[in-house]
DNA sequence: CCCCCTTAGGAAACCGGTGTCATTTATTGA
DNA sequence: TCAATAAATGACACCGGTTTCCTAAGGGGG
């Protein structure tokens, strides 16, 4: 039964769709103990391969009997392309790439499952690589992962996604890729920008709106592009409500836990205490909460805190924290989508501009100031 | 150029070694206006592709002096073998696949962490999969996952790797996976154990040792395993020291933050009032943190609380949780290590039992009863 | 009736690696 | 000196798809 489909040329003509009928039912009963391929298909349906190749690839061109045909028997031996050899001959990998050193879990999971919706409608995959910028093998690391898998594009989490060098690497190896960042850092068909400044400028206004006027500010680390974004949106919201954020209310933190805590006991033990605290992220929030509990600061009815990122333990807090949330998820998705095209296409399209907005929420931790 | 290497037959003996030198050196000067192939290397070396296969790929039989040349080549075109190529000739994707379903978002970038790291020493690379139980694709959406990209394995978190028809899908496709659980619900070469029940009695151990005997526990849902293992153990370990857990004292939560507020306001109002609640995760556990502060219930003073997970959130309440840690690194690491034994030496090896046990971590709310 | 165009489909090369088996050379023992 | 053996390497098929190029049949116009 090797190639005895060959004396089989030219287009048969009517009567033939009683015999597919045949075909596809005698097909059933053919067992195979490997995985089949496009051969085996090929053989059962007395076509080449290449046909199957057509009909997997919608090619038009193909007569509607013979898909139909075709599409049985793959249906019935439950046939799948190999992705391997699928790659080789394309020169694709249908892999798409993460990179991040964000150590907000959640913060990451949300990015995977955008990226993954998008990847789902076009059939790609979604390789993970967490990173750290501080390894000597950073670089190698991310060039071998690129490498390793033939990666068709990559998108990149902030903070690793500012680093410059990165970059050149993703470059210089030819990848695609996307980055996420809070402002453009690149040509708009390589970014998806976050803007912070909107929701930072929602917490000026709602905290003016309340009332106060002894304002607190901790700042994320300053190589940050989220973090200059979050204070410059900020100070510049306050002004126009005729608020001047005074040099010592501000503190720099890290964006964790404990430096959120070095620097609400800073902030705190000052005179005249401010009313209110805005956290440039949930973490340092969280670490203010902790030192106005530990010096019996109740909050909010003497401490209004603002955080920013709406990760989990904001609404864990007690009393739940206002913040701003940053849709992680869309952002995943945005970033997938734009690279999926470029891929697709095989050109370098989406130059325009893509990005998602954050929007305060506001929750219990934030009310007027006392008397 | 095409084959002007096949009259160098045999081996040559010495005096080659400077001639070697030369080579690498002009070598330098060659570019491509693609990626590098494996004939590529073959004829700048004058050696057959199969050779620079054979070193690539380890094996002894090589020439010292030959794989020093075919190496160096390697080194300055920046040869990276095509994974698809590689793949389709081996059988194999290099790929591992993560199944899960976990809403704890630590819990899971650890897991992908450890994974990682077992990962790139046996250079394969981790593809995720975020899914949802309750989707009716979610069976189809697997198997998917597994064909489109022809994974080597899968390892599956629970609460997914607690469906066993998953399990008949993944065993229908013939793929190799480890299932992560808090018991063996399959033999031992598709499991790996994280041991609960240590640190649930760690915890009873810890709450009598206190002088605690009014306590309350809050459950976790009784189709978890974990929760399972958590309550068995912690009842019975209590009872060894002399106490019996009532009825009333316990509630089942859904391991969410929301279930345990409900959970811990029906435990605070009853009388005799517990004098500590042990919560079978940590979001239950912040739940009920959020429920005392609200009655106005003093922590640790009037309420002694312990979690389990040792989740970041843990360390950001005030005061800090005392709980118990679930090593997940090292759990995706022990996890992905058996995978990769298994599909490397193509056997069905690996049918020792491996696990991770979790123990307790004291922090600020956990103390003796008032009076 | 012939020619050309369109549509359907096939043969063979190719993508970049690996497996099998054969071949060459040096070494060793008789 | 001459097999026999081991080490090193090459030729070629093959993995499972796709692309290129070509053929054959049917339809329409001259």
């Amino acid at each position: 039964m090797t190639q005895d489909a060959a004396p089989r040329r030219g287009r048969p003509r009517r009567g033939r769709a009683a015999a597919i009928q045949t075909v596809a039912v005698e097909a059933v009963t053919w067992t195979l103990d490997r995985p089949p391929t496009i051969n085996d298909v090929a053989r059962l349906a007395h076509v080449s391969k290449k046909t199957v190749s057509r009909v997997i690839n919608q090619s038009p061109f193909v007569n509607e009997e013979t898909r139909t045909i075709i599409n049985g028997i793959i249906e019935q031996i439950g046939y799948v392309p190999s992705p391997q050899a699928r790659g080789l001959a394309f020169q694709r990998s249908f892999l798409l790439g993460l990179v991040y050193d964000n150590p907000n879990a959640q913060f990451i999971v949300n990015i995977q499952e955008g990226v993954l919706a998008a990847c789902r409608l076009a059939g790609f995959e979604l390789v993970v690589h967490p990173c750290d910028q501080k390894s000597p093998h950073f670089l190698n690391d991310a060039k071998q992962f690129v490498q390793r898998q033939n990666l068709d594009g990559v998108i990149v989490v902030p903070p690793a996604s500012e680093n410059p060098q990165l970059v050149e690497v993703l470059r210089d190896l030819g990848c695609r890729y996307v980055r996420l960042s809070a402002v453009s850092l690149d040509e708009a068909a390589n970014m998806v920008v976050y803007n912070d400044r909107q929701g930072a400028a929602e917490v000026a206004e709602h905290l003016a709106a309340l009332g106060h006027r002894d304002i607190g500010f901790i700042a994320g680390p300053s190589r940050h592009r989220s973090a200059h974004e979050r204070r410059e949106s900020f100070v510049s919201a306050l002004k126009s409500h005729g608020i001047t954020l005074r040099p010592e209310m501000v503190e720099e933190g890290a964006y964790t836990f404990e430096s959120g805590e070095v620097c609400a006991t800073r902030l705190l033990t000052r005179e005249p205490r401010p009313t209110a605290i805005f956290a440039s992220n949930d973490e340092m929030a969280a670490g203010v909460y902790k030192t106005a509990q530990r010096l019996g600061i109740s909050i909010p009815r003497d401490l209004t805190i603002v955080g920013f990122d709406d990760s989990p333990i904001a609404t864990r807090l007690w009393p739940s924290l206002t913040t701003v949330r940053l849709p992680a998820k869309d952002l995943g998705r945005l970033a997938a989508e734009k690279l999926i095209i470029r891929i697709s296409s095989d050109e370098e399209e989406g130059h325009t501009a893509t990005g998602v907005v954050s929007r305060m929420v506001v929750r219990e931790s934030s009310v007027p100031p006392r008397g």
